[in-house]
DNA sequence: TTGGAATTACGAATAGATTCGTATAATATT
DNA sequence: AATATTATACGAATCTATTCGTAATTCCAA
């Protein structure tokens, strides 16, 4: 599988979010956070269409743009690599990393007891 | 902080493992997953000391190396990058991701319901 | 002591990602 | 219709990371 680079993530997020868009709405989006110039994301966004990571519709003269790759396998993907490279392949060590920053509101702690529960069932039949 | 590019994670790896050591003791760890030559891993750890990554002791003909960044801060902030990058700044939903993989040990397990434990504690104090 | 091995220094080649300027074409506006 | 706006295509510059060849130096061993 692919790894989209950084820029190139943050493109898929909006076609994920946003569904298919013109380089036009994608450009946008990005220039809330960032300041670069059009044909930058439009250059970025044929790349992806090149590797195959964005697929495109040439059908008008705006060419519309949609994500080529599942939201969640690229995710899962992503993680997996990060893991490897930074935590010796060891989830739970990166859970608890992620926990321990203090930040976790008591909602999402019940959502991850809830799964861990699950988890559990399984792991017993 | 400075971010370490994936070769330099490993260096790093190597070093806080390890402790202080030679290039070519760093170098002998890297070549058992990877080949490429002595100089180069000699180069990345000449560019690590002037990022500020490493520190050289250059007292004897051979120096050494160690790392001058901290494990755990380091790997916090990494942590932290790959959320915001990755899962939009949602740390539990990462969480749930990499439980959800279904390659998590009962004593893994165990080991972050202790800690979810100790975080609710903490949080109604 | 002399030759080989190990080490560092350094420059350069390569590769990928990012950025943008400019040209060209299509569309919209006046 | 003439002009301005919008879009795509494309090449090139830049930047970072990676890789390695080669030279110079030091050390060790025959």
């Amino acid at each position: 599988m692919i790894k989209p680079s950084e820029n190139e993530l943050k493109i898929l997020q909006i076609l994920w979010d946003k569904g298919p868009s013109s380089v036009r709405d994608v450009h946008e989006k990005i220039s809330e956070n960032k300041d670069s110039g059009y044909t930058t994301t439009l250059k970025l966004m044929q790349i992806m269409v090149n590797k195959g990571l964005a697929d495109r519709d040439t059908t008008s003269r705006t060419h519309i743009y949609a994500a080529a790759i599942s939201e969640q396998v690229t995710k899962t993907d992503l993680l997996s690599r990060f893991i490897s490279a930074t935590f010796k392949g060891s989830s739970s060590s990166l859970v608890l990393q992620a926990l321990g920053n203090g930040k976790t509101t008591q909602e999402e702690l019940d959502e991850i007891k809830a799964l861990i529960s699950s988890i559990e069932k399984t792991n017993k039949k």
